[in-house]
RNA sequence: CGCGGGGUGGAGCAGUUCGGUAGCUCGUCGGGCUCAUAACCCGAAGGUCGCAGGUUCGAAUCCUGCCCCCGCAACCA
């Protein structure tokens, strides 16, 4: 009998940077499923990719010199190693400029076009010419340009949509009759509420105000936008053919057992995807499953704020297979988890260092001191041996439960906490003290042939998240996995099998302090310029002050001394304060964004330093004649700088 | 009223769908053990389940209102 197919994917990466741990989180996770599924005998599919077109790449590659084309080359071999160095069991990688994958594109295009379902029309909102963007009326800022503040006009761009609203009730229809599509279950509501149930837009499909994407064939000054483009990989990476020659592949996988994706894509494909397929004719997904995030520290990660960790950093500090289990371990099902170096230390210690790595340790020490590491269930069993085999007959079902159901976290709890079973097993029998008396030697023997049976259990269970250790404690134990459909058996392990000399420290335990100067040392290698990007002070643009100027440039600032004589906070805005100041006789207005730092109460009255030559500007739609000058400490704080002593407003600054 | 997520012992989380003794891991304190990676085992302290109302015999869980935190968006002259 065949296997039975599975097919899993992630979402593909969009290549305008090296990934984070949380996008590798993502691929660490589904490449869990896929090792489970492929132990429990199924026929894995498990393709992941690149999505390489768009603005953002044609910008970012030119800003860096290069074609859009050499800078994804770049950035997804990049991925790739960093996919590589995690260890993860993909069949398939995909890129979107692959030619299969660009010409199918096309041909679903056209075909979606000639049946009705894509049409052209125009885009229509506001036009700021000199941002070239459109605006819809919504986003514009007293009637004018969010950008720039300039007069916007009414315009049109000629492009195609897709008729969305047309598929509408048959995708509520598919989620009525398919509850499991959506996963976690609250996803599905939010969708519903804030998506179908208003009435679905059409969606706009192509794009002329930039080059970088695939080509309408018909009409080539469109390029295809990037949804139709980079959802179809699913089904072009097995070798779909829209003239419906299509590959073996494509007829075994598809449709797909889940594509597993971050909740800020959900709508993408639990909406357009479904109704794209339909258009198709193709058969839907049977699950999605949209993971949390992850944050670090509670905030986001930014390369300003210098708190951005990388896969392999980590990699190198603890290992790839403590990495894994962090990420798999420390994510919520529904909320966002939470990661720092110090949860990080943590989690290595108490569960991989002190429960597992210890456990193996202890029991392959006693194996080699009393019996020469030769393990054998001499039948010697006693009540307390019950509790122990039972719980082990019934882990793989527990874990594979909690695997179906995407909870990971809980299928690595199952087998921990059996782990943490047998630690108390040692102390329950305690060897030692069997081992002083001849007589009990039968007993001390069955004793540590159930500890290392239990082991085994667990280990294999824990294979597909821990790739690398488990070959370790099989290569330790001497023996190879029994294969899933005899993991529910306790006693298996062949008697005389003798632990080897292998290292039994499966995990070291790490100092938080030593993991730190670790990864201080590790960034100064990597990045021996750090200094500048650590202080946010610089702002959002990692600044370089220019060496030296000379006194004239600086001549060129005229700094005056400004009295607030009003203040009020901008409307609709968390950091902006809007104040009137008086300098000599002048009265000017400035906006500042220091509202998290100041009232506008304790504002009016101030003496500040203002620079007055600054070319004015318009922030939230209100005009800006001038900066103020405050000092910023590495949180970010603010401080105004003020005169020391009383000094009257128009005072020159030098 | 821009969108979304969340507030449960010191920390990180589960439990909320289908109300019924508040649970797990870490940390702390006390004890035990020595096979082991300052490890392991046992015990204890510690919670008005954000706030206020309501429904109910009974609410972390359902309803109403409010407060706070975070992410996205906007924005830092």
């Amino acid at each position: 009998m065949s296997k039975k197919p599975y097919y899993i994917t992630t979402a593909i990466t969009y290549t305008s940077g090296k990934p984070h741990i949380g996008n590798t989180y993502e691929i660490v996770l589904t490449d869990a499923i896929a090792r489970f599924k492929r132990m429990q005998g199924f026929d894995v599919r498990f393709q992941t990719g690149t999505d390489e077109h768009g603005q953002k790449i044609e910008e970012k590659a030119a800003a860096a010199g290069v074609s859009p084309q050499q800078f994804v080359d770049g950035v997804a071999e990049q991925i790739k190693e960093i996919w590589d160095l995690m260890n993860i069991s993909y069949d398939k990688f995909i890129r979107t400029t692959d030619g299969y994958h660009e010409k199918q594109v096309q041909k679903i295009f056209r075909k979606l076009y000639e049946q009705g379902d894509i049409y052209k029309s125009t885009y229509e909102g506001m036009y700021c010419t000199p941002c070239e963007s459109f605006w819809t009326p919504s986003q514009l800022v007293d009637g004018k340009c969010p950008d720039c503040g300039r007069e916007v006009k009414p315009a049109k761009e000629e492009a195609y949509f897709f008729r969305m609203s047309k598929y509408a009730n048959r995708l509520l229809q598919y989620y009525d009759e398919h509850p499991e599509f959506i996963a976690p279950v609250s996803r599905k509501n939010e969708m519903v509420n804030n998506f179908l149930k208003p009435g679905l837009q059409d969606l706009c499909v192509s794009r002329t105000s930039f080059k970088w994407g695939i080509p309408v064939d018909f009409d080539p000054k469109h390029v295809v936008y990037v949804w139709l483009d980079a959802l179809t990989n699913y089904i072009t990476g097995l070798g779909y053919d829209a003239d419906g020659s299509h590959d073996e592949l494509f007829k075994t996988y598809w449709p797909a057992d889940v594509h597993v994706i971050g909740k800020d894509i959900i709508r993408f494909h639990t909406i357009y995807w479904p109704i794209f397929l339909m258009a198709l004719g193709l058969p839907l997904p049977k699950r999605v499953f949209g993971h949390p995030w992850l944050l670090m520290g509670g905030d986001k990660m930014s390369k300003s704020r210098g708190n951005v960790i990388y896969a392999d950093e980590l990699v190198k500090i603890f290992g790839v297979d403590a990495v894994r289990y962090f990420v798999l371990n420390d994510m919520p099902f529904e909320g966002d988890g939470n990661i720092t170096w110090e949860l990080i230390c943590d989690r290595v210690n108490a569960d991989l260092a002190n429960t597992y790595g210890n456990l193996v340790s202890r029991t392959a020490a006693m194996a080699r001191k009393y019996f020469g590491g030769v393990l054998a269930d001499k039948g010697a069993a006693e009540p307390v041996d019950a509790e122990v085999k039972a719980m082990a007959e019934t882990l793989r079902d527990r874990v594979a439960a909690k695997t179906d159901e995407f909870r990971i976290a809980d299928a690595l709890g199952e087998i921990f906490s059996f782990l943490r079973r047998l630690n108390k097993y040692i102390d329950e029998t305690a060897p030692w003290i069997l081992a002083r008396e001849e007589s009990k030697k039968d007993r001390l023997s069955t004793v540590l042939y159930n500890l290392a049976e239990g082991i085994l259990i667990a280990t294999e269970l824990l294979s597909p998240f821990l790739p690398e250790t488990a070959e370790k404690v099989f290569a330790l134990f001497n023996t190879v996995p029994r294969g899933y459909e005899k993991l529910n058996a306790f006693g298996l392990l062949a008697n005389g099998t003798a632990v080897s000399d292998a290292e039994t420290h499966l995990f070291e335990r790490r100092a938080y302090k030593d993991v730190e100067a670790a990864y201080a040392a590790l960034h100064a290698e990597t990045e021996p310029k750090q200094p500048a990007a650590q202080k946010p002070a610089a702002g959002k643009q990692e600044t370089e002050y220019p060496a030296e100027i000379s006194i004239d440039d600086f001549a060129k600032v005229k700094m005056q001394v400004a009295e607030v004589i009003a203040c009020e906070k901008v409307e609709k805005s968390d950091k902006l304060l809007k104040s009137t100041v008086k300098i000599g006789n002048e009265t000017r207005t400035v906006v500042s964004g220091i509202a998290k730092f100041y009232t506008p109460e304790e504002m009016v009255g101030k003496k500040v330093v203002m620079i007055t030559n600054l070319k004015p500007a318009k922030l939230r739609g209100i005009l800006s004649e001038g900066m103020l000058l405050c000092a910023e400490d590495e949180e970010g704080n603010l401080a105004l700088l003020t005169p020391e002593k009383a000094m009257p407003s128009g005072s020159g600054i030098y």
